[in-house]
DNA sequence: CTATAATGGTTGGCATTGCAACTATTCTTA
DNA sequence: TAAGAATAGTTGCAATGCCAACCATTATAG
């Protein structure tokens, strides 16, 4: 096995910096589809998503499940409750806890952005044949589990 | 070709958001290592990194070449000039236009930089066989140049 | 040539982020 | 059952990012 290592970094064969390049553009080019015919941010978006699948769930399971910090979630959230398109309830069983619901307005846009969501993804993966989508799937999943050990 | 539209959207399964959270993770794993060490942020980093392979590149340049609005390019820049990791000289043809190098220290600090980001590369890609390796690395330029096409 | 456009780079303003401190409530345990 | 730890959520602050406006210089076109 040998061992090469350049003594200088070419950013473009870079895989973390391909890799970071490649989420932006994805990223950016569905967050404009979002914010132009919603006005929802992604953060918005994902708590939305995650009440979709999830009718209840409280901020901080929406923290845990889209990864995000729990501040970014609550100040996002409040733009959602200011727009009413999420209403909370505090949990009776635990009043720390807020139980987090999509409102019918919530719903309906809920329901447009779904299909759109599959859209992109579509489009971005019309790219690959079913086998490399299968096998990128398999690779990034992996490579997701692993990272989550190196520290 | 069945065209399943589910109505629901499952973060973990959409590929634009396993993206968005594999390369959020791997990013600030490797940014925490530059930070600690050497007090750079990834945009100094980057920067440091287009000079030190491509010496005399104009702060345009970098933009180009790391995909990063040029005012923060300009801004890190500052950051960069003012700790003397990089000299400036205005470019004798074309006075709009700045040529910048890694001083001595700069290159210090590169040359340190280097194999502790290929170390990080490798341990990441360390849970990839050498097929998986090559496979995900073409899969990833596919995509990449692929989502430049839509919008 | 001169007026206008284009380019390289900087700056200001505003929104977003990330971290830590804080409040309120619930859990643990002695 | 009272004291301290843990948890849910909010808020303040500093840093960062993004966009547009701007200055200086060079290129272009009439």
């Amino acid at each position: 096995m040998s061992t090469k290592r350049p003594s200088v970094l070419t950013l473009e064969k870079y895989l973390p910096y391909r890799l970071s390049v490649l989420s932006n553009r994805v990223s950016d080019m569905i967050a404009k589809a979002y914010k132009d015919k919603f006005a929802l941010s992604v953060t918005e978006w994902r708590i939305m998503a995650v009440l979709g699948e999830y009718p209840g769930s409280s901020a901080d399971e929406i923290s845990r499940k889209t990864q995000t910090e729990k501040s970014i979630i609550s100040r996002a959230m409040q733009r959602l409750l200011k727009r009413r398109l999420v209403t909370r309830q505090i949990d009776s069983e635990d009043r720390r806890r807020q139980r987090l619901r999509l409102t019918k307005t919530g719903q309906d846009i809920y329901r447009q952005v779904v299909p759109i969501s599959y859209d992109y993804e579509e489009r971005l993966l019309d790219c690959f044949t079913e086998r490399e989508r299968a096998n990128f799937d398999k690779l990034i999943d992996k490579l997701y589990q692993h990272a989550d050990k190196i520290d």
